[in-house]
RNA sequence: GCCGAUGUGGCGAAAUGGCAGACGCAACGGACUUAAAAUCCGUUGGGCUUAAACGGCCCGUGCCGGUUCGAGUCCGGCCAUCGGCACCA
């Protein structure tokens, strides 16, 4: 029985095609200097977010948007465009290394052959790559420049009077290491023990790992981490000229967290501490607050204390320590996750101290609350009943006195209660009668001049967890020495991690590498750092090692980056970048602080990589469902390649909707457009009596 | 709760403010075939008019209102679904 004939010979029509493609090189972008470079032309640079080659294989949802930016790089082209038009692999990562820890295989192993398996797929799918270009982020060739790049941010300190990255050098304070953009800190990090690392801010999802979905606890941890907080503002005012979808902006300012308000200083009420010394007046003066709302102070009835809050135990009365050390137990034995599920629910306990409010001289309770998270602003707050929901809530738990002092449009003072927005300060002596963005000015200038506070912006954003207890992933390139870290010369990179037999996570949260007694050893007395970077690392300057891939004396080469990336009369940067929504505010937010790093610094020429952003939706299944194992529902692009060929699985994946929506894959849907494109075909071509295509009599020649 | 997106046939969907439903699926009818599959051709939003066909008419883009000569499209208010954030002071 032979095979079916096909009404469209696309199993002799692909491979021939994509022979010619591959002979001529015909997606080949030269680059300036280049033989075949034609400065006449302009440049596009049209990327996909490149993926992790897994075991799996392709998905139909990754060739979605590799179509979609394919028809682009396509059609700039054939319209006389110089376009880049690239692919590699973000290939450090969990699952090589976790199957490297189940069967003694060698990630780098497993990764070639992921590569290899994906690179063929895309290949037959007919994707207009322009493989010269071709990175792998596990590369030593390539990750010689993630560490160079590591070592640019460690040796520099962001200047806060030209809001700009400057090199370490210019650093006129006494201690370098306090202000550089690579630093350690001990923090409360994310450890997921079953992961057996730290992670991200970013990378958790409802208190779980965001890959797994272990759970993670909170402790604290020696760690590098990356000041990216110092790039708060910039990051979310230069969204604003960029092409993206107002959603991803949002999100970023969103996660970003920006809220102007003030500090303000409440003081210890002296007398309020039955066990009052002269030692606690000395060692607790004030407890500082921060609040978006220094205009409400005259309603500040109590103050609330995070349980962890350093201070809580000075200010705790011997009465009350027995309550307040019950409190502090029960909150730190919760789970974040439980801590937000449960916490409809207000709860507190009283420390029996009292502050002085500082605009009414007023004695107020301090109590201590999970309400109040350590995590963000100071820890404290005032607590304003009267114009806060949550505030208002604790107060009527805790019968604590509620004031109104905010006036609502066409309200009376007590109806006022639980009036949040702006409106007109009342029972509130200076401020009395002013509209609440003068009452907020005028209150914070008398704070200001009376020594009790002063304005001040906070953020949401935290600075980035940049280390990992992993073998798979870049090793930093610094040592340690006598308890100092020191960061190589850019001469010694790059670092290579050692070969290792056994990959187990440690489980106590020492890195495996630190296993590799002879490569720890650095000198008699210098050790090298055993964490290693998290895989975003290699996905945060990759589209600029595109732009001169083969560089070994320069992560980018300097025309290459002005031509690819600079652009100008053009906006610059990636003029098309298409990806899932899943990375908005990580890879998109790590990739811009990289890229801003850089740009300050002067390595490139535009602040911002991404000028154009687009997110394509998800493919369900057949069944609506997210495609998955479990449901039996992913669809194999080989097989749907095998039986329609490239261009009627391109065809579909471009046929199913918009872009950027989520929708369903059809069987159906595949084979009418193969109907569709074979009707095309018989326009033009026949089948003659022994079965081979010949052009159709009906097609002739016309002389013109 | 806050923010964002979406809402059009039986289904996936299309439509610079200008003939709503292109294209595809499914369904139905037909051609080819001994027959079936495949393939090809045709019909297909709802209703009325007509013996039937042709033709003609009315109603239709979640709901209510507005702007406009004209609204699926623009504006205001609801409703529903999906997604994100969520004690952020």
């Amino acid at each position: 029985m032979s095979e079916r004939r096909k009404a469209y010979p696309f199993d002799q029509i692909d491979p021939k095609w994509q022979a010619i493609w591959e002979d001529r090189q015909l997606f080949h972008a030269p680059n300036p200097g280049e033989k075949n470079f034609d400065p006449a032309k302009p440049k596009f640079f049209v990327l996909d977010m490149f993926p992790y080659p897994s075991g799996a294989g392709l998905h139909v949802g990754h060739p979605e948007g590799y179509t979609a930016t394919d028809i682009t790089a396509r059609y700039k082209r054939l319209h006389g465009f110089n376009v880049l038009h690239p692919m590699g692999w973000d290939a450090f990562g969990l699952p090589a290394e976790q199957y490297a820890i189940r069967t003694g295989q060698h990630p780098a192993i497993t990764t070639r052959e992921n590569i290899a398996k994906f690179k063929s797929q895309l290949k037959r799918i007919g994707f207009s790559y322009d493989w010269q270009r071709e990175v792998n982020t596990t590369d030593p060739r390539y990750y010689k420049w993630t560490q160079w790049i590591f070592l640019k941010i460690y040796n520099s300190w962001f200047n806060p009077e030209t809001q700009k990255a400057e090199p370490i050098s210019t650093y006129r304070g006494d201690d370098p290491d306090k202000v550089r953009l690579a630093y350690v800190a001990e923090v409360p990090v994310n450890w997921c023990p079953d992961l057996g690392t730290v992670l991200a801010n970013e990378e958790i999802v409802d208190g779980k790992s965001e890959v797994g979905g272990f759970p993670v606890e909170r402790r604290p941890m020696r760690q590098w981490m990356l000041r990216i907080t110092a790039y708060a503002d910039r990051l979310i005012n230069e969204l604003e000229g960029l092409d993206w979808p107002e959603s991803i902006k949002l999100l970023q300012r969103n996660w970003i967290g920006r809220s102007q308000g003030a500090i303000i200083e409440f003081k210890v009420a002296q007398d309020s501490n039955s066990h009052t010394s002269d030692e606690v007046k000395l060692t607790c003066p004030a407890i500082a607050v921060f609040t978006t709302r220094p205009d409400t102070i005259y309603g500040a009835t109590y103050m609330v204390l995070a349980p962890e809050h350093p201070l809580v135990d000075q200010v705790t009365t011997e009465k009350r320590r027995g309550d307040v050390q019950n409190y502090r137990v029960q909150v730190s034995s919760k789970s974040d996750l439980e801590r937000t599920d449960l916490s409809k629910e207000k709860s507190g306990v009283f420390t029996g101290a009292f502050a002085l409010n500082p605009a009414t001289d007023e004695k107020i309770p301090i109590w201590i609350a999970d309400y109040v998270l350590m995590g963000y602003g100071t820890g404290a707050i005032m607590g304003v009943p009267g114009h806060d929901e949550r505030d208002l809530e604790f107060a009527r738990k805790f019968d604590l006195t509620v004031m109104p002092v905010v006036q609502a449009p066409g309200k009376t003072a007590e109806e006022s209660i639980g009036f949040v927005d702006d409106g007109i300060a009342i029972h509130s002596a200076i401020i009395d009668g002013l509209p609440t963005p003068q009452a907020k000015r005028k209150i914070i200038g008398w704070l200001q001049e009376k020594g009790f506070g002063r304005s001040n912006v906070n953020y949401k954003l935290r600075d980035w967890l940049f280390s990992r207890q992993r073998y798979w992933g870049e090793p930093f390139p610094v040592v340690w020495e006598d308890g100092k870290h020191r960061a190589l010369e850019e001469t010694e990179l790059p670092v290579i991690p050692p070969a290792l037999e056994d990959y187990k996570p440690t489980g106590t949260g020492e890195p495996p590498l630190a296993k590799a007694r002879d490569w720890v050893r650095y000198s008699d007395k210098a050790g090298r750092e055993t964490n290693t970077m998290p895989q975003w690392a290699g996905s945060c300057w990759y589209y600029l090692r595109f732009c001169d891939p083969q560089n070994n004396e320069r992560f980018v080469g300097e025309e290459a980056e002005r031509y690819w990336m600079g652009g100008s009369p053009a906006p610059g940067g990636v003029d098309l970048y298409i990806g899932g929504t899943e990375h908005a505010v990580l890879h998109l937010l790590y990739a811009r602080f990289w890229h801003k790093v850089l740009f300050d610094l002067g390595y490139l020429s535009k602040p911002e990589p991404f000028q154009r952003l687009v997110n394509q939706g998800i493919i369900l299944g057949e069944d609506n469902r997210k495609m998955s194992k479990r449901w039996g529902n992913v669809i194999d692009p080989d097989d749907v390649i095998d039986e329609y060929g490239a261009d009627a699985f391109r065809c579909y994946e471009m046929f199913m909707g918009p872009l950027e929506q989520m929708k369903p894959w059809s069987m159906r849907g595949v084979e009418g457009v193969a109907r569709f494109l074979a009707r095309v075909w018989r326009l033009i071509m026949r089948e003659s009596q022994t079965g081979e295509w010949e052009v159709s009599p009906a097609v002739q020649d016309i002389e013109p």
